[in-house]
DNA sequence: CAGATATATTCCAAAATTAGAATATATCAA
DNA sequence: TTGATATATTCTAATTTTGGAATATATCTG
């Protein structure tokens, strides 16, 4: 119960869901989901946290940077089965569609590095 | 992504989710949820409006009683997809089977009546 | 109609969640 | 080592969620 209740609780914010979508198309540091997001930087990483609890998602440093990206479920029936869903669902939803449709501009050596 | 929220916070609760693997084997009405859940009975009336804004469940009425019973999904893909991966999904949780084997001792009969 | 029972709603307090500011940590570059 | 950058953690305030007591509503019975 408790694995499933933590599943359910990771996906029940729109944030998250939308770092879910985005991920579905490629991996992402931490900048890049705040720029996308336009949400504070340690807010993306409690929710980052959250997800990666739910066995969601997983990351992997690379210097400076903590590329996340989607796993593949293999910790949880549920997070797979999710995961599997979400891949068709929730495309169509307009303010998805808009994050996705920006992804092409957000790049790290551009957004991130001052 | 409003639905499709509400569907993962309506499921984010373990007396939902209870509730949902009770409605499994049967319809029940409010007092015997109350009875199996030990809860007040407004949290569950509480409870089950979550349940049915999300297009989990639904009602209808047989006198003084209101009878609750899963839906078939139709309102919501995402009900839907749940509603059918939970009838699998937690069977074998303890606090669950226990709920679940204590069932036929909970009959409106004996336990609203006073 | 009056009383009893099942359910829903309102109200309020406690607990959990979320967000951002401030701070800490880690890595790279010079 | 020093400075800069990316990320994580801590702290606190605001919001949301949950639960129960009190109350309201609806239906049945006599």
């Amino acid at each position: 119960m408790k694995l499933f209740l933590r599943v359910m609780k990771a996906l029940s914010d729109s944030n998250r869901v939308k770092i879910i979508k985005m991920l579905q198309h490629r991996m992402m540091c931490v900048c890049e989901l705040q720029a996308a997001l336009r949400i504070a930087q340690p807010s993306v990483s409690k929710h980052l946290k959250i997800l990666e609890d739910a066995g969601l998602v997983a990351s992997s440093k690379d210097g400076l940077w903590v590329n996340y990206h989607l796993t593949s479920g293999h910790d949880s029936p549920y997070a797979a089965s999710l995961l599997g869903n979400l891949r068709h669902w929730l495309d169509d939803d307009s303010e998805v569609a808009k994050l996705i449709s920006g992804l092409p501009l957000i790049q790290r050596e551009i957004i991130c590095r001052k």
